[in-house]
DNA sequence: GTCTATAGCCAGATAGAC
DNA sequence: GTCTATCTGGCTATAGAC
């Protein structure tokens, strides 16, 4: 069953939206203005605001999990795995910025979605978790505390999408190179 | 002109219940609930639900202000300065985290002092900023775009209330050593 | 597929008794 | 300082005409 233009055109401009101004804080009389239509008219191509908000965020979580297994089938050392996730937030933050904001501040309003959505956060977040264990392990990474790395490194990359908007299309390629360095090998110069 | 006890304690409320499920979604009867009364008699110690916002997110704002000016006039090197931050970061989430998750979440929502809240907060990141900049122009720091850094500091620390208050005192301590050494060595192991 | 009208509910805030 | 009662207006969602 595939999604109409409209419906699509809808979801879009929501996201646009519920990121400006949160989604509590948007009306389906905002929506709609901004669609040039009625509240009721939305009806006709959406279930309810829930359902917009539900999909938004599944479409991401999904998009992260997927590419996470991929990763994890992956049989490179650590680092290059952390590598590939660091490009992996940086190129859906570039691609979908909206979603991404509405994932991390507006996860909390979810209902039918919630539980599925918080199990697909959760084994994201441990797969990364065992990224890293694995890395001290085998000695790429420093022997600290493997919650302290795995906080450092999703609270940069889940805020991507606070900053990268501002960037241009060079400024990514840039950030590409930049960013996994800054996080493994630190901001300060080493003489 | 002090703040009575009871106001006080309508504002503590406030800040969990707001960390908790957002601003939007918390009515004042909610509030009024939670502290055995209704909600008519919150009138009698705050004047609109947007004062308990602006108290809870100024109180916050305002001490990173304050300290900042305070670190900017110490003349010590750029890293110490750094360090001095994330230590100053580290306190703020482990005695405030309520109205560290709201700064950083419901901001949005302020209206009255939505202007000054702004501005303490470009003074902020306007004075994080320099600091990194004469760090690379000193040396102490990598020769990379200095707002890249500024980014990779300020989002960890910004959503350390997120994963603070999971700690206990002891890591809390713990954290204090850590977080300097990897956010400015980085989380590699170098031979 | 869009509209007008409205149901049913909940919000922030106020008036006035006690 | 707390209460009950209520005002005014906003919300999501539906009914039914066109």
């Amino acid at each position: 069953m595939s999604i109409s233009n409209r419906k699509k055109e809808i979801i879009r401009i929501a996201a646009k939206l519920f990121k400006e101004q949160g989604y509590r804080a948007v009306s389906m009389r905002d929506l709609a203005k901004a669609l040039h239509m009625k509240a009721s008219s939305l009806y006709n191509h959406i279930q309810s605001k829930e359902e917009i908000l539900s999909h938004i965020i599944l479409e991401v979580a999904e998009e992260y999990a997927t590419s996470m297994r991929q990763i994890q089938n992956n049989d490179s050392s650590c680092k290059q795995k952390l590598k590939l996730l660091i490009e992996l937030h940086i190129h859906i933050a570039n691609k979908n910025s909206h979603g991404m904001a509405i994932v991390q501040k507006d996860w909390i309003h979810l209902k039918k979605e919630m539980e599925y959505y918080k199990n697909l956060r959760s084994e994201y977040e441990n797969s990364f978790y065992e990224i890293i264990k694995e890395g001290i392990r085998n000695a790429e990474l420093k022997e600290v505390n493997p919650e302290t790395i795995l906080f450092t490194l999703l609270s940069t990359l889940n805020t991507l999408y606070l900053w990268i908007p501002k960037k241009t299309e060079l400024d990514i390629e840039n950030l590409k190179k930049e960013l996994p360095m800054l996080l493994l090998l630190g901001i300060a110069k080493t003489k």
